[in-house]
DNA sequence: AATAAACTGCACTGCATAGTTTACTTGGTG
DNA sequence: CACCAAGTAAACTATGCAGTGCAGTTTATT
């Protein structure tokens, strides 16, 4: 119903963007030619250009749809009555599965690599970004509300959070050191960040 | 008395050195070209070329430097006698100077922009770093030795303080995110990371 | 001064790539 | 069916870079 008629054009359009993120996942942004992704998405390299002014356009369009996506992730709120650590745990669990995500990841690594040499791109793009972080955030301002973590700063405590997440599955798996852990890893990662946070400031 | 003669030749070498550090840090390693970087070490291109067999070969030297520069690094012993959380925000401390130092910054940036695109080559590199990662970790064990700790992995834990680190001080200066903190700052950092760490794993 | 080793400048090869032009084909809609 | 917006292939321009060859110059050593 929703999904009526997707042009012709649209159906190349689509494949010249499917084709770019694989290739620019695989070779790096700098080393996928357009002519290697003309033929990647079995398209007249014209057809590429009369889609996007220039690579750079591409890049941009593809990382705007990462964040777009990244940021409409949503977390769990805080619950007054129930076990702390238990709450944390499940909170921690869909961020790391959101992490975990294998296109999360290649997106992340083709942003990374054309960011690398933009810091000031960067951070105008970071800004944006900044709004979003939240979710662990919300959940302890809400528990501190309610008495039950100590009083702390929610930016510091939410980013200690984060750092022990992300050392132990975003960084491995952007430089491609290792792939995805397990679900089983994955819940043992948030149970001891959980356990290690909770340890520090709960009431 | 030490340093008597530097050759002319090893003068030029140097200098090619310095510049490649420099440029590469600035440009990248892509973007910085042969030319380039001979005209900044104000030499001739091909006496870059009868010191380097390739670009490759000099951005490898570089790595190399570095990686030895890292795994020098002198960490302090474990004291029986006096106050834990004293003794682990010193070590924190110095680990965090070692990671600040702009140097290291650069030449991680350049290894890491080398890397990003040969995962098989940065693993191997990584082996031979691995046996070093040990200043926390050897600490972490003694204590736990000396029944100051709870029983853990040293493995996961010593991970923890480092991702709580790197998180905070060696990330957002890798992106360019963030200048290298104040000395406050990074005392702050080692007194709140020892301080959670040992709210979990105090004996 | 003679000699060898290192440095220099510069032209040149070879290759790769971003983006354009042109002349031609195709597929869907009225 | 006739039309046209869109796609196509291939040649073409323009640029940039790694690496080489070579003829001549500088430096240090004996």
């Amino acid at each position: 119903m929703s999904e009526k008629k997707p042009t012709r054009s649209e159906l190349k359009r689509q494949a010249i963007i499917d084709a770019a993120k694989q290739a620019f996942q695989e070779l790096g942004v700098q080393g996928t030619s357009m002519d290697e992704l003309a033929a990647r998405a079995q398209v007249s390299k014209r057809t590429v250009y009369n889609h996007f002014a220039s690579k750079e356009a591409l890049v941009m369009f593809l990382i705007g749809e990462l964040w777009q996506q990244a940021t409409q992730s949503s977390g769990c709120d805080y619950h007054p009555g129930s076990d702390l650590h238990a709450q944390l745990c499940a909170l921690l669990e869909l961020e790391i599965k959101t992490i975990c995500n294998p296109q999360y990841i290649e997106l992340n690594r083709m942003a990374f690599d054309y960011f690398f040499h933009q810091p000031e791109a960067l951070r105008q793009e970071m800004e944006k970004y900044k709004a979003h972080e939240t979710g662990v955030q919300r959940w302890i301002k809400a528990a501190v509300a309610d008495g039950r973590l100590k009083p702390l700063d929610p930016e510091i405590a939410s980013g200690q959070i984060h750092n022990l997440i992300k050392g132990s599955c975003f960084w491995p798996q952007m430089l491609q050191l290792s792939g995805p852990p397990s679900p089983t890893e994955q819940v043992a990662l948030a149970e001891r960040t959980a356990g290690i946070f909770l340890s520090h400031y709960q009431a």
